[in-house]
RNA sequence: GGAGUCGGCCGGGCAAUCGCCUGACGGGGUGGUGUAAAUCGCCUGCGUCGGGAGGAAAGUCCGGGCUCCUGCGAACAGGGUGCCAGGUAACGCCUGGGGGGCGCGAGUCCACGGAAAGUGCCACAGAAAAUAUACCGCCGCGUUCUGGAAACGGGUCGUGGUAAGGGUGAAAAGGUGCGGUAAGAGCGCACCGCGCGGGUGGUAACAUGCCGCGGCACGGUAAACCCCACCCGGAGCAAGACCAAAUAGGGGAGUGCCUGUUGGCCGCAAGGCCAUCAGAACCGGUGUUCGCGCGGACUCCCGGGUAGGUCGCUAGAGGCCGUUGGCGACAGCGGUCCCAGAUGAAUGAUUGUCCUCGACAGAACCCGGCUUACAGGCCGACUCCUUAU
């Protein structure tokens, strides 16, 4: 504990730890509908990322997976562990941004790397944002 | 050793790092109560420890629990099930048995009630498909032509007999043999088969080296209508209960029961009480009908309910072990264990390593089944073949 609270402040800014509370989910309707509304967009032949800034100094994500793209659950399982895992490592970076992630129909049958390789190409897009 | 049948079980392992959901304890924060000690709750970028998908979690095909709908009662309609006996909360499931098909066998498969209650249908082919039928063939009689010395034979036409033979078909109205006959035919007989009645065994389905009767009728189809027996109210956890921003104006709880007839009692009377019979618009579940119920009035209260949240939500027809009863499904008793509970939805990712190189696939109120999908592997019982002793 000791350790985190060291880590938590230095130079005056958040330095956040790599876990997935919460906080750093969309959990409304609301915040989904709003981030649809006044979205950017960034998409590959595995995702389309629509993303806004918050008020807020940290990132929240929400997860679209459509039974209708992705037909076995399982499938849609391991999409939304892969996306989690890919954004709790990249959060740090992205700070105050909406982020909801719809997945497309060849995200079904690749491989975790490529699906990894892809959202971080998706991170740096986004992160964009908040330097303007 | 090979081939096979049945039943049960497992469903990648290990390590490191980073995470998620949940429970307990602790830390930190915060709120309530209390003079205080304390105590109760809530939150968590915190710590420790414990638990964290399946055998099918799947399809949603059956059956139940639970919840609400009006406490449901009957008839019809509608739906389901269908050899017998058990098991079970229940079932369309399971067990045991019977019958039939397949297999040398262990075993396995069956939508397995009724076709002498009625109606319908049976394509094509075939003469004929259900009160049988005569296309070819076979045979008798008549007729006429004809061969022959004759005996006897061949053909035409007509008429009748015949289901033994041919051919058609999924199916052609018992089979084989002998007798019989003009040729044939259960026409007669023997055996086999079949049907009916009885006896016997069995709880029953059913069986039958038993007795008697019948020449033998009654093709198939009931996943065609139908008949018979039994079962079934509807909707579902987005059920339902509670808290509650917004918005709209009514909403909720309790008690009581209408009109008339007749009789009795009380009262001076108006009237009241008890019993009795009759009537009534509207409302109400499952389609219809009926029953039954509610129903008019009075009293009291102020909330309501969308977003959102909380509960329902996991201790159960529960798992494991033992024991008793039962052929068994299963049941009784004793002991022991607590084993996901998410809700924009946890149960994972990365790296390394090992091996037999990892299939089908993700809980969403909970159980019991069925069905379908599935890489590879383990265990047990049994059958057949082969070899050896």
């Amino acid at each position: 504990m000791q350790r985190h609270s060291s880590e938590i402040k230095i130079a005056g800014k958040f330095i956040q730890g790599q876990g997935f509370p919460r906080q750093n989910r969309l959990t409304q309707a609301a915040n989904f509908s709003h981030v649809f509304k006044h979205a950017q967009r960034s998409g590959d032949k595995y995702f389309t990322i629509l993303y806004c800034r918050n008020d807020l100094n940290y990132p929240r994500l929400g997860l679209a997976i459509a039974k209708k793209r992705i037909r076995y659950a399982v499938a849609r399982n391991r999409l939304k562990r892969i996306i989690r895992n890919s954004f709790r490592l990249a959060k740090n970076q992205l700070l105050g941004v909406d982020i909801v992630i719809m997945a497309r129909n060849q995200s079904e049958t690749a491989v975790n790397g490529d699906l990894f390789a892809s959202l971080e190409q998706h991170w740096r897009i986004v992160v964009r944002i908040n330097q303007t």
